[in-house]
DNA sequence: GTCTATAAAACGATAGAC
DNA sequence: GTCTATCGTTTTATAGAC
């Protein structure tokens, strides 16, 4: 949104994303994976095939690409909460929905945490007087389970929607410290049977 | 444990920590702050009041410092778990007393995260081929968590236990993001009160 | 707009005097 | 055992040619 040509209008002869794009989407990668501190912007842009250099023409410095990383992540979990309200009409349906997307996903974040939690976690410890750069996104997802359990009619919405997504952040910190993507598995399947049992 | 001088009679003046317990002493606390990554070796040395290049006479690599870490972090979690044994006789008077223990450390995990629980994530990321070099931390209070189900007489104390860690983590992860200690400490009441609502 | 070459700083680790 | 000085590498960031 900063600095960026015409990408409206393809110009290049292959129909590939555009260097800005491809960059946030390595970096995504990439910071999942090994984590802001050990990854570098040299392994981000050979990952988004772009010279080491030219990153700076896109991004002024290392924290604008975490920046970037973390809006993407936003956009990305904001569109799949849409989808689920699309597809399901009920809210239990939904919240039992997202806890099936999060099982999908048992592998990776057992080989690599949760992309929002471990993000989080390392950019809250960065520059003690920094502002929470990433806490918007766990936000999105506690204002949603929130909407949906006020839709079932429970008064206590905000606890429940904390108690939801701390289980599942638990679980995921569990399931990559041990290595065991069953756990995570294991407890999604735990967190829609209580979601079942819910009184509405 | 590795190499130490005769630290059984005190030899200095003054009667303080040993170099080497004040290496892992300091190292814990950055490295709890600030992650392993941000945490340098000068860091280190210079909280523990010794030269920099010293360090290497106690540790021969950074990596073996954080290992002290890991190691010593167990100690302590060990020494208060067996201390909560001997202060309370019944397992739920046991379990609630532990929710109590973290939910004073609230206003530190707000800043800082759960100091195994941040540093399981971090290693997590490192090296992907290692070993969970943090694993055994998590394991120590999943296993006491368990043995005090167990003690209740419930029959799945494995899975009760991934949830009440689950929970304690998963509420540090969000307390830390959102910078809330009360989110923290609400929650730790929740589990308390879960904790004497079960059929036991 | 794109890319190469390189500056500048930080860090882990070592050599060797005391 | 203790400490100083320093090497070699990595990494962020910039200058400037094309």
């Amino acid at each position: 949104m900063t600095t960026n040509s015409g990408q409206t209008a393809e110009a290049a002869s292959v129909a590939r994303p555009g260097k800005r794009e491809r960059l946030v989407s390595a970096a995504c990668e990439l910071v999942h994976h090994q984590g802001v501190a050990r990854t570098t912007l040299a392994h981000i842009a050979e990952a988004a095939d772009v010279p080491v250099g030219n990153v700076y023409y896109y991004f002024k410095t290392k924290e604008d690409i975490i920046g970037a990383v973390v809006h993407a992540h936003g956009d990305r979990l904001e569109s799949t909460l849409a989808e689920l309200e699309r597809r399901h009409r009920s809210p239990k349906a939904r919240l039992k929905a997202l806890m099936g997307v999060l099982a999908e996903r048992a592998d990776s974040t057992a080989q690599y945490g949760c992309p929002y939690g471990t993000l989080s976690s390392e950019l809250a410890k960065q520059a003690d007087g920094s502002h929470p750069l990433a806490a918007p996104l766990m936000q999105i997802l506690l204002d949603w389970a929130e909407q949906q359990f006020r839709a079932i009619g429970r008064r206590e919405a905000h606890d429940l929607a904390i108690e939801l997504v701390s289980r599942y952040e638990g679980s995921a910190v569990l399931s990559n410290t041990l290595g065991q993507p069953e756990l995570m598995a294991r407890q999604a399947r735990r967190l829609q049977r209580w979601i079942d049992a819910l009184p509405s």
